[in-house]
DNA sequence: ACTTTCATTGACAACGCTGTCAGCTTGCTG
DNA sequence: CAGCAAGCTGACAGCGTTGTCAATGAAAGT
């Protein structure tokens, strides 16, 4: 069943190399003291066999199975889990990490009980914990009571000692209000999103922050719950439009609601942005396909799953490197849902 | 570095059952020749210290790895893929196969030395093989030669022997024309999809048959050549409704497209559907999400997939099922982007 | 009762690597 | 130049399974 496999084992390079089989180990496996000579002969046999060491011995006899595990919520946005799926395996691939993907599904009360099965089954060595699964504190725990590393992508700060990569969602949040507020806007609606995402906090905080630095009055009636999904975007669009004297832009805490808000106004026979201005969060495949285009935050997922799973690599292969990670920064994304005040 | 594993080994459980480890081999793997007594008592064992087979063991030992690969071209719809890996997992996970996923990005000179690459270096027993990789012959060849089984899923008639799962594309595709001609059109515009595709020939003679049933006449230049990408699908409207008498109704084989469609009629002002009738296929996720709610075709990708995985397993673990699976059956959605011609 | 046949079970050698530890070289130190 | 530490290398014992094959037991045939 399985198909001719890489013929050459470890015996076989030592022999050609003339050496034992545990010189070999060492020198595939960059452990010290192997004299420069001696890793060159070997190097060479590795290369003319095309060895490949066996993982499932390698697993056996050692302790390590080099799997890195990506949990994620089920119902996140398929381009964010793309890009973290593809920045992470471009940096676990070559190091020779196989990487595992495990969808969940939320809400589920017994996730920690499903992510330690996973753990266990499929000897995952580290994980890649994005948002929002990070964001709940029940998982980071379990990490750390198992003793399994973990690279988190979430906007929190990193506890001493674990990896947590975060981008500037604050900021990003206070440049899309202050172009609003530039563009004349002076009642701006604001859809928050889902309670359990830590960007959530980060994205009102900035909404709110540039409203206070341009003196404008901040007004619990514009600001509605949304869950990060359409329809919700759509229910509080609807209810801001209800206001006796509604917006005239809506701040979407992600382009998923912010697509919803659009698709709202439109039933309404409003014309965006003429009638109402609509941004939103995270630039998804369809920001730009709508009609009309989404003003937007753009934000580098994929490079910073592949500075999750370096990081997290590292930390595996025992290289300290203890270097602090700046935020990432977002980028504002300008399309034609935002305009100026007539 | 690797967390406190499960312990128990088959030596506790032989121990344990009063058995040797052979016999537990066995009971685990589901081999004839135990007796059934024999068969309780290891089982009870089995459960009662929570064995887990140690995979890397059982791999070195025994010749199988255990996983399936699943490759697929990167610029795939998000949804499509999502539901393709969350179909396969569902098979895959208790029936205690690993479900390895691998991008390739198309147009790839060496997509076949990187297929064969990924086989081995990540010991895949066997492959889901969805569309369009399936599509290209090279890949299923390739597989063939390494002898190494897999399931395609792709709109093809299966060679011998092999397994291939698909959708009655065409008969959707007819059903999908039938309704428009039904809502009164006359003049329907058809955007070809990837030529790479096996699904995109389908559609089109599904289109073409039912202009030909309801006697309407088949025109080469309502028909344009698109690539399953929003731009594609923009551009071939734009040509379309440059046509000095402009199509009423315009079907593109995808939503990709067909979103694409929708962009370009809203641009020049039409009314959808009022001016303009637009269908696509594939109820990506944001088909609903749009507006108007795009008119499409679903495939049920989901069961695809678990059926293309349980048939592989099957195979992979020995049982003999050759049973030849029916096409499944795709569903016309309904929804607001097509209209009754005034 | 005495083979013969087959289902059932177990002993033991792989499988290909890493960990441990001992042995051999070097290069320094005094 | 002996003496010692540090650098380098190899022998060998696991790691937890499955495959092979021989041994045992039970059922069936003569």
């Amino acid at each position: 069943m399985t198909p001719e496999r890489n013929k050459a084992t470890i015996f076989d390079v030592a022999r050609r190399a003339g050496v034992s089989i545990k010189t070999v180990s060492r020198v595939v496996n960059n452990e010290p003291n192997v004299r420069q000579r001696t890793r060159d002969k070997v190097l060479r046999s590795v290369r003319e066999l095309r060895y490949l060491p066996n993982a499932a011995a390698r697993e056996l006899g050692g302790k390590r199975s080099r799997v890195v595990g990506l949990i994620y919520e089920n119902a996140q946005e398929f381009s964010y889990l793309n890009d973290l799926f593809n920045g992470a395996l471009r940096i676990c691939e070559p190091a020779g990490y196989t990487l595992l993907l495990r969808p969940l599904t939320l809400p589920d009360p017994e996730i920690i009980e499903h992510i330690r099965q996973f753990a266990l089954n499929a000897r995952v060595e580290g994980f890649v914990l994005p948002a929002p699964l990070g964001d709940l504190p029940e998982v980071p725990a379990l990490l750390r009571e198992m003793k399994i590393p973990f690279a988190a992508i979430t906007p929190r700060e990193p506890a001493p000692d674990e990896i947590n990569i975060l981008c500037n969602d604050e900021a990003a949040s206070f440049s899309l209000t202050e172009l609003l507020i530039d563009q004349g806007h002076r009642s701006i609606g604001f859809i928050k999103g889902h309670p359990d995402h830590g960007a959530s906090a980060k994205r009102f905080a900035g909404y709110r922050q540039a409203l206070k630095k341009n003196g404008l009055p901040y007004s619990a009636r514009l600001v509605r719950q949304g869950y990060f999904d359409f329809d919700s975007g759509q229910a509080a669009a609807a209810r801001l439009l209800d206001l006796p004297q509604p917006p005239s832009a809506i701040l979407a805490s992600n382009d998923d609601m912010a697509a919803g808000v659009i698709f709202e106004a439109r039933g309404r026979g409003l014309n965006v942005p003429g009638d109402l201005s609509i941004a939103g969060f995270d630039d998804t495949r369809f920001s730009s396909r709508i009609w009309p285009p989404l003003t937007t935050v753009r934000q580098p997922i994929i490079r910073m799953a592949e500075t999750a799973a370096g990081l997290l690599i590292d930390k595996l292969d025992g290289s300290d490197t203890a270097k602090p990670e700046a935020p990432f920064e977002c980028e504002v994304v300008i399309r034609e849902s935002t305009a100026s005040l007539a």
